[in-house]
Formats: structure tokens, C-alpha cells, sequence
DNA sequence: AGCACGATTAACT
DNA sequence: GTTAATCGTGCTC
């Protein structure tokens, strides 16, 4: 098998819509309690920058956002709904406030661990919603602020399958109901098509 | 100190 | 299709 290849910065020091585009297919891993959980990513969203009125940075430099003004390839990890936690990369260069959100994975590896985090639901729905993949991989706010790009920490990214532009769709962004245009209708939501993984 | 609301999910009718 | 759950965050008083 060809050898992996972990995400380096430099990958996530660029545009974020170029990020988001070009993550699909990536394989995320989790090593918690000595184990190694991992999934393809095939559903991402792009915030970027202070004026994107549906970007937590459109608030400015809080204690939340913090991260999301440092350097890329950090995890910024919020809680929100008062129960969910969602796992973001930061993109763009340091004191560019921009973000991708992990919405989507295929469960690969550590399928035993993540059936126990979602006992009781279908397989389909472990980890096919930002807040499920957080609780299915057991991410939370001590993952906050986290470097991404080192091999051996609790979250990284390999590369993995590559995924030609006919196999990707665009759409608007989902749940930000009560943001203005055009940021609520702005195609920035970047998703694998289903025939992709039925070959 | 109080308020409105949230980058959602699961369980309803 | 609708709605409860549940609390951190940022804003206003």
C-alpha cells in the first residue's frame, strides 16, 4: 500500500475555499486511548474572515475565536446548542480568521470504539453530522487550539483518495437561517457524491 | 445580571 | 413536517 502522507501546514495556509475543495478525501485520525479512529472526510463548509456574517470571527477577537486568529492546521473546537461539540481547521494565514468545518466521514478505522460512542444508532448515522463525528470520535473542547499537523497528536490528516471535480458538489451553507445575504446562500458547503464510494 | 440565540440532533406527530 | 434539549457566548442594561 502506498504510503500516507500527513497534511502539512502549508496545505492549510491557503485559501479556504481552496482547503475545502481539496480535503475531501482526506482521512482524519483520532488516537484516543491508544487506539487509532479514523474516517474519510466527504462533507466540509468554508468560513472566512470578520465580514462573512455566518463566521463566529464576525463577532472580532473573542475568547471563542481566538484560535481561528492564529496559525493554520489548529483545531478550533466549539460547543454550541448547549450540547454539541464541532470540529474545525483553521485555514489562511495567521491573523486571517477562517475556518473549515468537518460536517461528513466514512468510518474507517476504530469501528468498535466509535459503535460504543453511538450505541443505540444505525451505522449510516454515526458519523454523518459535525456534532455525531465529534461524538463518535470523542472530540471535544480539550482538543481546542490542538496542532494538527504533527504525527503522534490527538488529531491529524493523511491524504488519501483524490476526488475529481464531477464527484464534488456545492451548495449553501446549512443552518445559518438567521444570517444575512449573501452569506446564508453563499455555495461554500463542499461534499463528496455518493456514487464516488460505490465503486 | 439578564437576555436571545446558536455552523445540531433525536424524537416526536 | 415540528420541537425539546441545554448552556456557552456575546451583547445590552
Amino acid at each position: 500500500m502506498m504510503s500516507k502522507c500527513l497534511l502539512e501546514r502549508e496545505f492549510f495556509t491557503r485559501n479556504t475555499l481552496q482547503v475545502a475543495r481539496e480535503i475531501l478525501g482526506a482521512q482524519l485520525v483520532r488516537v484516543v486511548d491508544g487506539e487509532r479512529l479514523s474516517g474519510i472526510i466527504i462533507e466540509v463548509e468554508a468560513y472566512q474572515g470578520e465580514q462573512d456574517l455566518g463566521c463566529h470571527a464576525s463577532a472580532g477577537l473573542t475568547p471563542r475565536t481566538q484560535v481561528m486568529y492564529g496559525p493554520s492546521g489548529y483545531a478550533y473546537v466549539y460547543f454550541t446548542y448547549g450540547m454539541h461539540w464541532m470540529l474545525n481547521f483553521v485555514t489562511e494565514g495567521e491573523g486571517v480568521p477562517a475556518a473549515i468545518l468537518i460536517r461528513s466521514l466514512v468510518p474507517v478505522e476504530g469501528l468498535g470504539y466509535i459503535a460504543m460512542q453511538r450505541v443505540g444508532r444505525p451505522r449510516a448515522e454515526w458519523t454523518n453530522g459535525p456534532a455525531k463525528l465529534c461524538k463518535a470520535f470523542n472530540i471535544t473542547g480539550a482538543e481546542n487550539g490542538m496542532d494538527i499537523c504533527r504525527l503522534g497528536g490527538p488529531i491529524w490528516v493523511e491524504r488519501n483518495h483524490t476526488i475529481p471535480d464531477s464527484s464534488v458538489t456545492n451548495s449553501p451553507r446549512v443552518g445559518l437561517n438567521k444570517v444575512p445575504e449573501p452569506w446564508k446562500s453563499i455555495p461554500w458547503r463542499f461534499r463528496v457524491s455518493n456514487e464516488f464510494f460505490l465503486d
